[in-house]
DNA sequence: AGGCGACGAATGCATTTTCATGCTAACCCG
DNA sequence: CGGGTTAGCATGAAAATGCATTCGTCGCCT
């Protein structure tokens, strides 16, 4: 019962409570690249469907919208809009009539592929900049924790 | 001798990408608790402002934007609702009419008193669902990776 | 004092997200 | 097979958000 061990700056509470801290951590680095996406006019969750499809021949709505971390008709409408824009296709799934595929076209590929890049490039000098994060191998504790969290799909 | 010195999953992208990874884990274990807020009906930007608020005598509106990750527009009309609701009052500044002071209202200080509770139990169980990261002190790590990063204040 | 630039908050409109629900296709089980 | 249940996606009205701008106040500087 000793909360005193740790070293909490007992100002605010928030400051202390690890989901602030994940979320604000999460936040505070993502803006930076996030100011990159709108330079070039790219919105968050279009990137975020970009990213998640390179290297895929086809995920499904629901998929994507779990992947993204959108609810599901968030993910079909955002997705409307990038058919418009001419960056993703939706086909029929042959086996399950269902499903709707979802894949880059060429143009949302060579989007995709020119932000990963640069996305790569940004990781790298943020994982310079927190040299103690690197240290403790954060993002295997990451996956880790996400491997461990992720739900158990009813059952 | 880990055998993360290479690639570890290349399957997709984003599985190995930083940012993600921080996201999707902040997403994922805060879901949790947000499930607890919305049997309660509160939001998670309400809930926020709330933690924010606890054993404060009055924040500034874009004080607590920044602190609840909200651009100050976002603040000023989840505080109308917050207002309407009972939860917090503004109050003018004395010193410079120009700031607005925001405080927990007596039901919104019980409100926000309870909730902290409940989220200092979840956080327990999450760090004791978890043992690695608490191991590794993940919460001095974010916090530091924070105050790093927090710095360039862009003008 | 007067003017100018910066700051803090609010507003208006367009866009996006949410929540609940609807619809179709697949599954399951008697 | 048929009826009920579930999975996957779409839709529509209401709410929340983003972005640019506006309004009022302060600080500074001469």
């Amino acid at each position: 019962m000793s909360q005193s061990l740790a070293n909490p700056p007992p100002g605010r509470f928030i400051d202390d409570y690890l989901l602030y801290l994940l979320a604000r951590t999460s936040h505070l680095i993502s803006t930076e690249f996030h100011e990159l996406l709108r330079r070039r006019g790219i919105s968050v969750p279009v990137w975020r469907v970009l990213a998640s499809l390179v290297g895929s021949s086809g995920e499904t709505v629901t998929g994507l919208a779990e992947t993204c971390l959108l609810q599901q008709p968030t993910m079909t409408k955002l997705l409307d809009r990038m058919v418009r824009d001419g960056l993703v296709k939706r086909t029929q799934d042959t086996r399950d009539r269902r499903v709707v595929r979802v894949a880059l076209t060429a143009r949302g590929e060579m989007m995709a592929t020119d932000l990963v890049q640069a996305a790569k490039l940004h990781e790298t000098e943020v994982l310079a900049r927190h040299p103690e994060a690197e240290a403790v191998g954060i993002k295997e504790l990451l996956r880790a924790v996400v491997a461990r969290q992720a739900r158990p799909r009813r059952g």
